[in-house]
DNA sequence: CCTATTTTCTATCTCTAGATAGACAAGGCT
DNA sequence: AGCCTTGTCTATCTAGAGATAGAAAATAGG
């Protein structure tokens, strides 16, 4: 594993954790057994790591959303992927979103970081929109797209609080049997 | 204002934009117009200023939502004055949930912390679910106080991070018709 | 094998963080 | 007046942050 691989791991690792300002040069140092000066070689600015990292978050999310979604065919089997890669970054790696803990703290944020986070979420509603019924108004796709959205946001933050897997689960269950 | 109140509105309005880390006491002695130091003889340990807040926050929020449901009969007219008293922390402050914020930065803060949040969970939902129509089983009605919990903490972070509170009204109305 | 590039290192800078000790000031109480 | 409590100040500590310069090592390509 490359060493730009193994520090965006290790930055992933405690930002969806604690957040942005938690995680330092000297921590992504120690974590892949190099210097913080070599961090920086790799990433100059904290604000080049933050941008690289929530790229390759969001492709890696958009690329399981694909892969997961190959076979589908109904709207149905769509949402039900959504919601399993969702649980899955919250299960297998016992960490929420990391575009929703960077867009609550939104404000504290470098802008360029606030912008990539803005884009994977009107990527998400696009996404959404693009796969729900043909018959459903187009106001109302939009609607359900953000309610979908937040809605999978808010359950893995709340999960995650109560320590509780369930909690998303049934939440999520509850938002894909009503909305459609 | 006594000192300790402006200190806990500078507090407020910070953590509540950037979190937990980027609130310093040097900020809020600028803010507050006295030295770091005395910011440390009212909040000696910065746990002890995040604790306080999340208190008076936590107080704020059920005192506003006792004033705003005073007359309040049906489950309906309960969960319009929810949405109402969440809609107002996000558009008359212009910054999304205290706890919703701190929730998401979960395992970065203090352990006291951690609690005091979880507690502020807990209690919305035990609203909540004592709101709820009798005649809804009591399973459904705690899975439903969670989903409006986590739909109306996503919807602000949501909204604040497009910078469009119409979203806000959006997703929480959706929820409020399906739910009920 | 030698050179050029990439990567890591040592060493260090500056700034800011949270935190503390102890002097000093203001006010009420007896 | 003298005292005690409350609050603020100056001054300072230690730790850690992000960041940089320049030497040294590793690696690749001809």
């Amino acid at each position: 594993m490359s060493t730009t691989e193994k520090l965006l791991d290790a930055a992933e690792y405690r930002m969806r954790r604690g957040g942005y300002n938690s995680v330092s040069f000297r921590d992504l140092a120690s974590d892949t057994q190099i210097k913080s000066s070599s961090v920086h070689y790799h990433y100059p600015k904290k604000e080049d790591l933050g941008l690289a990292l929530v790229e390759r978050y969001s492709s890696q999310f958009n690329d399981e959303l694909a892969k997961k979604t190959k076979t589908a065919k109904t709207t149905q089997e769509h949402l039900r992927a959504y919601q399993a890669v969702i649980r899955a970054a919250l299960v297998e790696d016992d960490a929420i979103c990391l575009c929703g803990l960077l867009g609550a703290e939104g404000a504290g944020l470098p802008n360029v970081i606030q912008h990539r986070v803005q884009q994977f979420f009107n990527e998400n509603i696009n996404w959404l929109v693009s796969i729900l019924p043909n018959d459903m108004p187009k106001a109302e796709k939009l609607a359900t797209a953000n309610t979908l959205l937040a809605g999978h946001q808010g359950a893995m933050m709340l999960a995650k609080n109560m320590q509780d897997n369930k909690i998303f689960d049934t939440i999520t269950n509850q938002l894909l049997e009503q909305v459609i």
